[in-house]
DNA sequence: GTCTATAGGATGATAGAC
DNA sequence: GTCTATCATCCTATAGAC
């Protein structure tokens, strides 16, 4: 039921999401729905802290790992690996840009700022690299949610920005378009 | 009207926002609102093409001045400078996740694309700093909406990473915290 | 645990007066 | 041009049965 709603979610919205299209995609009712988590707000907060529980484990994972691959490097590949979660990271998007709500911004900004300070104090990035990592996550979110990927074949310009921001993800994600999305 | 519904639309998103909130902020009726712009989502997608246009025409200034400074980072600038426009670059980013919508994903990946072939084919920046000045962008857009600048004080990360992100930009934005927001 | 029925409130849009 | 009144729909949440 969670990874039901996250994916509504990462779609639609909070707002732009009801609590019957959650049902239906989770195959339960709607009332179960509200009965299970109490109100749409904290089936949102329930998703948004299950996307960053996820995100933190594939960070550490990454970090663990042993390889000749630069850790820079290792921490990207797990990040676009969480595509594969359909609407994980468009889930925690949706909740970034609603900071000026309380409960939403509050969780939200805290689980921005963990992920930054992991980057720093475990995975040993500088504030600058830490801070360009972050922007070009934001930027393949933003490339997820704008639905890019629509227009790959067609426009020459969404192939190179594509290829750019997701070099080795894309036959992955090409081979499921149309459908609801990441 | 327009610019009340950008400062709302980008404070609440596309569906969190009532034509009635539109309404209040620019002082007129509900009904008048849907009376101008047809339904909202038509308003809605007047606010990102304005929104997109005021976008294009701050770059292109920015292109034009004759400066020692780098094109790179007075374009940097121009695009900072647009959070004195409330809600505009907030609303762009909630039209860019809402690509799944068959309209306004239209008008986002458009004017998206609009804006990395400008980078490129008249900024004259290549392909991968083009990627990372969009990556910077969605970044800033991100540290907005999720309200970092309340943490400013409180949490010496937050601090940093607006520090990074937009520096010579805190002052001016300090100076209006806990009212609406950019 | 999970459902059906439904209340209660909000919201987008229309009709029509001034 | 702009408003008041209002409808019809949708949506969250609750009540209560199985």
């Amino acid at each position: 039921m969670l990874t039901a709603a996250t994916e509504v979610f990462g779609q639609r919205g909070y707002a732009g999401t009801t609590t019957d299209q959650v049902a239906i995609a989770a195959g339960v009712s709607q009332p179960y729905v509200v009965r299970i988590f109490g109100t749409k707000e904290k089936l949102f907060l329930a998703v948004l802290e299950r996307a960053l529980d996820t995100l933190m484990a594939a960070f550490r994972r990454a970090l663990a790992e042993v390889s000749d691959i630069p850790v820079h490097h290792r921490m990207g590949i797990a990040y676009a690996d969480l595509l594969t979660d359909r609407g994980l990271l468009l889930s925690l998007m949706h909740g970034f840009v609603l900071g000026s709500d309380p409960e939403i911004g509050r969780v939200a900004r805290a689980g921005f700022l963990a992920v930054y300070a992991f980057l720093k104090a475990e995975a040993g990035m500088t504030s600058e690299v830490a801070g360009d990592f972050l922007a070009h996550g934001m930027m393949l979110n933003t490339l997820v949610g704008i639905r890019m990927l629509d227009e790959y074949d067609t426009n020459p310009d969404a192939r190179e920005l594509l290829e750019i921001s997701m070099p080795n993800k894309l036959p992955m994600l090409r081979g499921r378009q149309g459908s609801a999305q990441a």
